[in-house]
DNA sequence: AATTGTATTGTAAGTGCTTACAGGGTTATG
DNA sequence: CATAACCCTGTAAGCACTTACAATACAATT
């Protein structure tokens, strides 16, 4: 079943049936209908491979992403995915895992499979510590687009939907600190653009505030709930008082909960708490949560929209930035 | 830049490219080692379409999942695609949204693509109720291997991995009943095989226990933990009593816990909890949820093991069935 | 009626790979 | 030394589609 059986039996060419395949306008209406009439009875469905050799392009998108275990990222597949489906394209993901050991790796296989972009859903790929690793990812934004979810990279090729992470932050320990908070924790998982904008978010708070910026109150952590119970515990042990704790991630609030719970501590009055991301852990807890919607639903469109424009030949600029929003749970009294 | 500048560049005819591309052992080691290293000059990477064409396979399966954003099938995706990889496989992901309404469509998307193999992630997509809805699945699986995931159908072609759910649920319930709970709520979401079998689970327990089973404790619930919530604390004040609730969901043993905490219930003293697939969620809560964990990462390895052994000509059965475990945590003293 | 232009359709040359078949070279056998 | 056997390699015909270019048909213009 082929194009010449479709065009035998309509009584045209191969070149006609391929013009309606593709919407070529320069196909009278009559035979337009007797091509797909005829499709609709042989229930011809083209072959990709044919149409991607001929046209070098499978309409195929290069997802990678971190960990998609993760609620976060998870939605942000979601949401990419399905929009990238609307527009007529196909996903193809690869999951890194969370060590990201191989990222380079699988980012070739990736493009090995001749994808048309390629899509970087979470902040981990691009470190701020190296800057020479990002280099692969540069190289390869000269021949596709290159789509960052959550991070940065100034090269042309490469465009970029971010939260303003700093902003977000910022806001945040400025109303704690309004609010009366003197000792705000402050614990992150990674070094990443968008890890180290929140961070300066909330130092720039403080110094806003003109409070000192205080490192004992600063610690990264794996981004894991029990690590991160473990890690107040043990400071909270070692004599450091804190009144409010602010996380870059929900899955650290939720410890910090777990460590509130454990020492016993009333929430909010004694200790608030801020998670990240509004994910679904937030809403989980008792007290619930109070977090930073990052509005992954929102990126994740924004992002399959850039790239439909970068395909049509539009500008696009190198950078989208959308606000974030608190939302207020019941750790926090702000 | 093809299989002719390699030809050309190594003294070699495209068909002798070609048999080194493809392992092919007709060739000798000396031409074969010269190829290889102008192919490696060359950074030569073979046209996925070209080949795809020749061979009509693209080496990709497609995996369609319900919701990606439950944990539980985030998971799934994640080990699949994975084990796939590994096995030399792409994978295309396709979320349908919990609502499954295009669930067929959707399917037949990823069949155009003439994936080599389909995965269903996620016991929704066989329903029990309509047999005939998934008549276009039985079809399909004529012309190429289909793996459930959590799903049965007996048809040639289909191939189950499956937990065993029944004996899950029989041995909560018959633990509860040992510990002398005698009101055992059951919350289930849906009507999908592994969500019956989970269901008869509950009742033969009770029945081995001479106890009657009592319509009034069972209950569909939608998967969000408010709705369980609202449904329990409607049922409690509408006077039925319990003394334990059995779930199908994590998120419904959420919301039950969150029921607890509003009607003050000591846990598990005067209420059990018991979720279901010892998700992230069962950990989130204080107290920690004792769930059963349903070995999601086993379930995806032995799938792909099995379409490996099929796409291999080897003989697999149609169901592969793996025990669950029973994890206790706090919300159950068993 | 001849000419021009336009809309539509067909022809044929790619696109990069696989593989059946044929052929050439080398070695073993009678 | 001729012949068969075998191993390796090359030729060429697919695979199902796209598209530049050529050709045709038909209407409009002079």
């Amino acid at each position: 079943m082929n194009i010449y059986d479709v065009s035998a039996k309509a009584g045209v060419s191969i070149a006609t049936v391929s013009r309606v395949l593709n919407g070529n306008p320069n196909v009278s209406d009559k035979t337009r209908n007797r091509v797909l009439e005829v499709m609709d009875e042989l229930g011809y469905t083209p072959n990709v491979f044919a149409r991607g050799l001929g046209l070098n392009t499978m309409k195929t998108v290069g997802i990678m992403c971190s960990d998609s275990s993760d609620p976060y990222l998870a939605h942000a597949i979601y949401y990419l995915e399905r929009e990238l489906r609307a527009n007529g394209y196909d996903s193809i993901l690869c999951c890194t895992g969370s060590e990201l050991v191989n990222k380079r790796q699988y980012f070739e296989l990736l493009l090995s499979k001749r994808v048309d972009a390629m899509i970087l859903a979470g902040s981990k790929f691009v470190e701020i510590d190296s800057a020479e690793d990002n280099n692969y990812i540069i190289e390869a934004a000269a021949d596709l687009p290159v789509m960052l979810v959550n991070g940065y990279l100034d090269a042309p090729g490469i465009y970029s939907t971010v939260c303003d992470d700093h902003d977000a932050m910022y806001q945040v320990a400025h109303r704690l600190l309004q609010s009366g908070r003197r000792q705000i924790l402050y614990l992150y998982t990674s070094h990443s653009y968008s890890g180290m904008n929140k961070l300066q978010g909330y130092k720039d708070a403080l110094t806003a505030h003109g409070m000192p910026v205080r490192q004992e109150l600063i610690h990264r952590c794996a981004k894991d709930l029990g690590e991160a119970k473990e890690l107040l515990l043990s400071l909270a042990d070692s004599g450091l008082t804190f009144d409010a704790v602010m996380t870059s991630d929900d899955s650290l609030a939720v410890g910090a909960l777990k460590f509130a719970h454990c020492r016993k501590k009333s929430i909010p009055e004694e200790l608030s708490i801020v998670g990240y991301n509004n994910s679904m852990l937030s809403y989980c807890t008792d007290p619930e949560i109070s977090s930073v919607d990052t509005k992954i639903e929102s990126l994740s469109i924004i992002t399959v929209q850039s790239l439909m424009k970068v395909f049509g030949g539009g500008q696009v600029p190198g950078k989208s930035v959308i606000k974030a929003d608190f939302v207020q749970k019941q750790t926090t009294d702000l």
